[in-house]
DNA sequence: TCCAAATAAACTGAATACAAAGCCGTTGGG
DNA sequence: CCCAACGGCTTTGTATTCAGTTTATTTGGA
């Protein structure tokens, strides 16, 4: 664990470690008091990290009644989807022509993990790895700020994502669907590549990570204003 | 202005305000006290906000030394840049076939205000109003959570600004691009206006918003770890 | 005169205290 | 029986306090 020493920071990963691995699951009213006991520091830290959080899209907050684990509407899911596919389409074409052996070599670690990953039931797990070949990707263009954008969608987009697991054939074809892509970039295949990103991040109809189905709304908590 | 009746938000909106208008320039420390007296609050929401703006990226932040107004290497300033013109130039295809009067009437209002800002000293004004201009194509592809991060992008490359007034031609060329582009999407002509984006993001060598001169660096404060 | 060490001042970080706002259960009236 | 209003409880929001760290200054020695 990096030492910190910052326990704001350190609330702000342990909540958002928390979300991603749905100990927090969306819509969950959160509570300074427990959230602050559990974490064991003061609630000063715990209160920075949440407005951090609300401000990063990941928690609604609404002024004197407090946060919850944003619930995304498949809308939300959905541009979030877009966005990400909007990225990687744009940096792919730059990536390709800054290859290295040795950021192919990360990709393909990336992608490994990812295949040895198969059968777990965790779907977010799954997620994330699949994000971190994804983000190997995009990271060969040589952009980090573009790098810490990208992640930063996909890990909000987790809210969005169902926590039934996917179908171990579904998780067989991405990651079949990432050796083909991995080729493609390998052999410096700018057009292949775009298709490929584009043919797997929309499977037939809806993307191949399925936004959670519709809830009722919680009456109690609007999301923030944005500015 | 917007009745938040949250201090910390209205500290938050306060201190990115006075970034967008220099009158916190980058590099410059940020004592809690100071902020404090000055937005006429205590040092609480202060502390607040500035870790929000850390964690967007605004800010330097070393734990126990403080916070800077975050100083962009023309790297980070170029990045920035690259991925402004990888969301524009690809979300601008779903904005054409999405295109309304109502929503193309919005982007003239806009470009209308740019160009009758044409001759303000203020380059940083200028660059808001062009800003504003290219969201709101960016919004006519209906995706929020997109226009959202376009605007993040594009706030925080302009701590990458040179405070120099622009020279008066060069935002003349500005507009007339601006022109050409607004007609090419008003005649669903995709390919041409992927193709003036491109020439008006980078005009000949350099990004059409000069990244700052490189400056000597302040020692007394690291960037933040990223995670 | 310059450098180093020690001391003083200033600042940050976290906890705590206090005030204000919201929520919920209960009670009273229609 | 249902609805509304009151009151207590919980929770949030901000200020303040205290401890720990860093920075600046001054003093002493080479």
């Amino acid at each position: 664990m990096k030492e910190s020493k910052n326990l704001t920071l350190e609330a702000y990963e342990h909540i958002k470690k928390m979300m991603m691995t749905s100990c927090l699951a969306p819509g969950q009213r959160l509570k300074f008091k427990q959230l602050a006991e559990r974490i064991g520091v003061s609630r000063t830290p715990v209160n920075n990290a949440l407005h951090i959080l609300a401000r990063e899209g990941y928690l609604d907050f609404v002024p004197n009644a407090g946060y919850s684990v944003r619930r995304l509407t498949a809308d939300e899911s959905k541009e979030l989807h877009e966005i990400r596919l909007i990225l990687e389409i744009g940096s792919i074409g730059k990536a390709i022509r800054r290859i290295t052996d040795e950021k192919l070599l990360r990709v393909r670690q990336a992608k490994t993990a990812c295949e040895q990953a198969i059968g777990q039931a965790d779907s977010q797990k799954l997620y994330l790895l699949d994000t971190n070949f994804h983000a190997g990707l995009v990271a060969m263009a040589d952009n980090p700020q573009l790098v810490r954008h990208y992640l930063e969608i996909c890990r909000k987009a987790v809210l969005g994502l169902s926590t039934d697991s996917l179908p171990e054939e579904r998780f067989w074809q991405i990651c079949w669907e990432h050796e083909a892509l991995f080729e493609a970039v390998r052999l410096r295949d700018v057009d292949g590549a775009k298709d490929l990103i584009y043919r797997h991040s929309v499977t037939p109809g809806r993307p191949c990570w399925l936004p959670t189905p519709v809830l009722p709304v919680r009456r109690h908590l609007k999301p923030i204003a944005v500015i």
